[in-house]
DNA sequence: GCGATGCTTCTGTGGCCGCCGAACCGTCCC
DNA sequence: GGGACGGTTCGGCGGCCACAGAAGCATCGC
């Protein structure tokens, strides 16, 4: 029959992640911490055993990973390419009906700076994508974005080393559409390298059991003073 | 509890593709077609009553949109954020296990030139994007490409008028990760406008039933001429 | 008007799958 | 060692949902 990227091994994959204890994990996951079974049973609200069942298919399917660590398994996500498909089953989530979520104080701290994946997300996150693209170190289009050669001149400064791989077309940067703010913010290698940096210089700090970042006093001063991004603002 | 883009919500959705029979509609109207509820029926290879059932949860979700037209009623995909999804499900579903689809003719077709809902797709897409990125008319980075100012030049020039909206920010072009060739190639507005256009140029034809495209003979010319990509070498 | 066609709604049936209780296996600590 | 704890496997129950048969409702043709 005509489809043949077998529109069934489509349907496999969105049926594993199409069961409410399942989505609640992987989104646990999306959070870029690698999480035990113990911790992904209570976010999703089920017995050890059941989300020890939906473990197992999850890695079969090789949506997660697994790395142990004595008597701790830690599960994480697979792939660049699986939380790609996440973020896009989110987006599409969050359109609809526009339901009224109460906007609860987690909820704030949410909205204004988090991790998503391996990167930023967040008013903070927008912010700092608005801020380099206006300095000229980014360029940002509809789903892409590229660094300059000022950007990558400016990030080597911040002390992220770009590798110039052979081929030109390689490196770079992603965007990824925020829930939270239906604007694009900075994915993608670059992306991940920001997060990472900002953690290491402790301008950010992750909270235990969250998505949810603190922005740090140091935080405060670099980006306003580095990114030019007045903190207060967001 | 912690998720509140309601995970829930995700696995909804994430269901709703989830079926091996509404994951076959929405794989035939990735072609770009808006089908009627028979023809998807057919693709989906179940009766009219269930299809009909599918569709109006489709609906319902809105990763579909209806248009009647007389008797007939034409499904299409609802937004282009669904068409992502989908392709995210499809990159993620073409990995795994590397089985061995067997490659025939018709399948041949397919990783040639075909559409993926309203750009080009395939080796002609992939070959294209490399073509003008080596002109200089575009910049592809990783999931993401701009266009130059000469490409907008090119464009112009080719029939495809990128109105320029007050805000830099705004338009241009995404790129699309290819499951037959795992490269990216163009997608987004501007994939969509060289669609269009080589239709109109009868550059190209759609087959019927088929998500495949043939190159026709003013095609062959005009795509090694102008964008100096030799087509015989695909 | 008539029937044919395209599509839908209603209804009942069947199967799959997520769920937990219980028991089992491994790792850590003292 | 023993015991606690983190995880997994097994078995049986229960509910949801995809499916097709039959009937209903539009639109087309004559």
């Amino acid at each position: 029959m005509p489809n043949f990227v077998s529109a069934n091994r489509i349907a496999e994959v969105a049926a594993l992640i199409g069961d409410a204890a399942r989505a609640n994990m992987l989104s646990a996951l999306m959070g870029g911490h690698a999480l035990t079974a113990g911790e992904l049973a209570r976010h999703a609200g089920v017995t050890p055993q059941t989300t020890s069942g939906h473990l197992t298919k999850l890695l079969e399917a090789e949506l997660v990973a697994l790395e142990r660590q004595g008597r701790h398994r830690y599960y994480r996500i697979a792939s660049t390419e699986v939380a790609q498909a996440m973020q896009a089953l989110m987006s599409l989530a969050a359109e609809g009906p526009r339901r009224h979520y109460p906007v609860g104080p987690r909820e704030e701290a949410l909205r204004r700076a988090r991790t998503c994946y391996d990167h930023l997300a967040g008013r903070l996150a927008v912010g700092l994508a608005d801020a380099m693209a206006a300095q000229g170190f980014v360029q940002i289009g509809e789903g892409a974005a590229l660094v300059t050669g000022e950007g990558r001149r400016f990030l080597a400064g911040f002390g992220i080393a770009l590798e110039e791989d052979g081929r030109a077309r390689r490196p770079l940067c992603r965007t990824c559409l925020d829930w939270s703010e239906r604007r694009p913010h900075l994915a993608g290698r670059v992306g991940a390298a920001l997060l990472q940096r900002m953690l290491t210089l402790q301008w950010l700090a992750r909270r235990p059991d969250s998505r949810a970042l603190r922005i740090l006093p140091a935080g405060e001063d670099g980006l306003a003073e580095i990114f030019r991004l007045p903190v207060d603002q967001l």
